[in-house]
DNA sequence: TCTGGGGTCCTAGGACCC
DNA sequence: TCTGGGGTCCTAGGACCC
């Protein structure tokens, strides 16, 4: 078997930098919601050693010497885009199995002219950076675990290889192992990694020769189906079908502090409203509603507090969902206490279909007629068009901010790029 | 002053059962 | 003084991913 994977190489620049010249050869970063944090940057940013996660007002003096440009994030011209290069990888694959946002697991046909896999996943390449317009690394191997740290390493070793590594040759791989760290393979977070380094597991060599019992005892089963991937023995097989949503969440951190039982309400009742559009869009329904509240983790004794409800009969209705959630708003919120962020989640989701009703009342038959209506009214308006008083009207200052924002390109008629 | 959001999976430990 | 054995299920919390 061959896995493949193709990430798009810093994609939230990348997409950013494609309608926009003002971003080619210069220092970017794209920043987290609510303009917090740096998450993608361009090569020019990487190079003035703008980390990962970094807070922008730790970097306000940095920006303004060297001119660095921002962007607030642009989900919708991502999802466009991730469309987008996973249609030209459908056209080069047999299955196809969309990871996140800008990476794909793929099978390789053969190809007739007797092309190997590293010559047709260069194709590959090329074909997604003339139709697309972005530039990825693809990385090959036996096992899922295995392509993902061929395409770590196609990454570092870009210059040399070109953007491609296929890790099923044995000795290539005990070479490269020798030289990897184990914290960037794919799956070794911050925990394992401290704890294998005293058993002197410190490259990924190490790692692949450790006994999966030993692995399993150190670290879980997760760390034992890893080692066992490493050596070329599959314990995943491809998801081309997305798995059935498990639970879903809607949070967000307030542009300003909130201070009054009022504006918390509101907030969580936007974010019930959008969880319950959510899982309606996907014919689910919810078993447990969760809400919480919580202030800044970056100082001593913020509020944090939740509450969480079973809902019976399951349900998608946000009639029911944003009263509850706001019900419980009330119960967790504290006078005279700065809120930084609020959500809701749903969880236990299961398919409308196989929901059980209540024994004791009837369902109402136009529940269903309604938000069939509501969810087409915003279909066609825009979200946001029609929803509950509990969400309050327009605009608020504990709004996320998204002072940075690029129009959507791809996606709205208004926004289109004009050529002269 | 200012620090993202949304998922999945696993384990430990408690409650409960016979 | 001395108090069994073997299950299942649920939840909270932690770890990982992007």
């Amino acid at each position: 078997m061959t896995w493949a994977i193709v990430d798009v190489a810093n994609f939230y620049f990348s997409a950013e930098r494609l309608f926009d010249p003002a971003l080619r050869n210069v220092p970017v970063i794209v920043l987290s919601n609510n303009d917090g944090c740096a998450v993608s940057r361009s090569e020019e940013a990487k190079a003035l050693h703008v980390r990962m996660g970094e807070p922008v007002f730790k970097m306000r003096d940095m920006i303004r010497r060297h001119g660095i440009q921002l962007r607030s994030s642009n989900y919708e011209l991502y999802a466009d885009l991730n469309r987008r290069f996973n249609a030209v990888i459908a056209e080069h694959s047999d299955i196809l199995e969309i990871y996140s946002i800008d990476e794909s697991f793929f099978r390789l046909p053969p190809l007739p002219s007797g092309l190997g896999d590293v010559a047709s996943a260069h194709r590959l390449r090329a074909a997604i950076l003339r139709s697309v317009g972005l530039p990825t690394r693809i990385g090959l191997g036996p096992t899922r675990t295995l392509s993902k740290v061929a395409n770590a390493l196609a990454k570092a070793t870009e210059k040399i290889w070109g953007g491609v590594v296929d890790l099923h040759d044995l000795a290539l791989r005990e070479r490269l192992f020798r030289e990897w760290p184990i914290e960037d393979v794919w799956g070794v977070g911050r925990a394992p990694a401290a704890k294998l380094r005293p058993l002197g597991v410190r490259t990924t060599a190490d790692l692949a020769a450790l006994p999966p019992s030993v692995a399993r005892d150190v670290g879980t089963v997760v760390l034992e189906r890893l080692v066992r991937e490493l050596n070329g023995t599959e314990c995943d097989d491809f998801h081309p079908e997305p798995e059935a949503l498990k639970g879903t969440a809607v949070t967000r951190s307030f542009g300003a502090p909130v201070t009054d039982l009022p504006s918390l309400q509101e907030a969580v009742a936007r974010h019930a409203w959008r969880a319950a559009e959510k899982i309606r869009a996907q014919q689910l329904v919810a078993t447990r509603l969760i809400a919480f509240a919580h202030g800044s983790r970056f100082k001593a004794n913020s509020p944090s507090a939740s509450r969480s409800v079973r809902l019976s009969p399951a349900t998608n209705d946000p009639r029911i969902i944003v009263a509850r959630a706001t019900g419980m708003t009330g119960a967790l919120f504290e006078p005279g206490r700065a809120y930084t962020k609020c959500g809701v989640l749903l969880e236990e989701l299961g398919p409308v279909a196989a929901s059980q009703g209540d024994l004791f009342a009837a369902a109402d038959p136009r529940a269903s007629d309604l938000l069939v209506a509501v969810d087409g009214i915003n279909a066609r308006f825009g979200r946001g068009t029609i929803g509950l008083a509990a969400q309050g009207l327009g605009a608020r200052e504990f709004d996320t901010k998204r002072s940075q924002k690029s129009p959507a390109w791809t996606t709205r008629l208004s926004d289109i790029p004009v050529a002269r």
